[in-house]
DNA sequence: AATTTAATTTGATAGTTGTTCAATTGTCAA
DNA sequence: TTGACAATTGAACAACTATCAAATTAAATT
């Protein structure tokens, strides 16, 4: 591959050196599935589930009431919620209580309360 | 416990605790907005393109070969990352280097890939 | 057994989003 | 000016997603 100009400002992937472009492109499969855990809180219900759970032990009737969804709706995000591990449930008679399941999630929601808080 | 109506809009068990319901409704406000953080994390071609970038300035041409997209798709992609001041750019020709405008994203996807790491 | 209630699931739908293609802008060079 | 090239933009689209309503399952009360 050969440089086709002698200006420094031209765009390095027909630059004679591919170097750079080349390692990234190998470092770059470190960040394969991540975005899927960050899709999981891209979701004003979601996140607002986390935070509610992270302050109680809930049942499905509650959550939907303090979203201000229906049931069958708030059920669907725990399905979610639950297959990525994020959240346990345990059955109490005809309810189902739901509640953290990884405190790690937590610290992820309270990193990025941070950086919002530090926009303004 | 109070049977309040024939159709509650909470589960009649838990009914007479409105408190916690209540006092949760009133906190979940803290979230609003939250998610839309996590949405543009939320997709795997913004996310490779904040680690390339957290590695070097690139040219939008560079990040388009190094994810295997087109320059019009990481371009949209750009706009957007812009949007939020997550990355900054600056003109040098006809080229556009970019880069990151904000470490504390990048705290928030090492948070993530930590939290990733624990999980096998 | 029949009824009531909490939750889940299924099906349908409206809204969103990532991508591509085409047209355009901005910059440099001949 | 003209042509070439990097990048942006806008329109159109296919794919995905969140939501609700209705049907179904599970469990307790009568």
């Amino acid at each position: 591959m050969v440089r086709r100009s002698k200006h420094p400002e031209v765009c390095e992937v027909f630059s004679f050196d591919q170097d750079k472009v080349q390692r990234l492109k190998g470092e770059i499969g470190v960040m394969d599935g991540l975005s899927e855990v960050f899709k999981v809180l891209g979701d004003e219900a979601r996140t607002k589930i986390l935070f509610a759970l992270s302050q109680e032990e809930l049942c499905v009737c509650d959550i939907a009431n303090i979203l201000g969804l229906s049931v069958s709706t708030v059920s669907h995000h725990l399905r979610l919620l639950r297959g990525f591990r994020l959240v346990k449930h345990r059955r109490v008679g005809r309810m189902v209580f739901y509640s953290l399941d990884d405190q790690h999630i937590v610290n992820l929601i309270h990193e990025c309360l941070e950086h919002i808080k530090e926009r303004r």
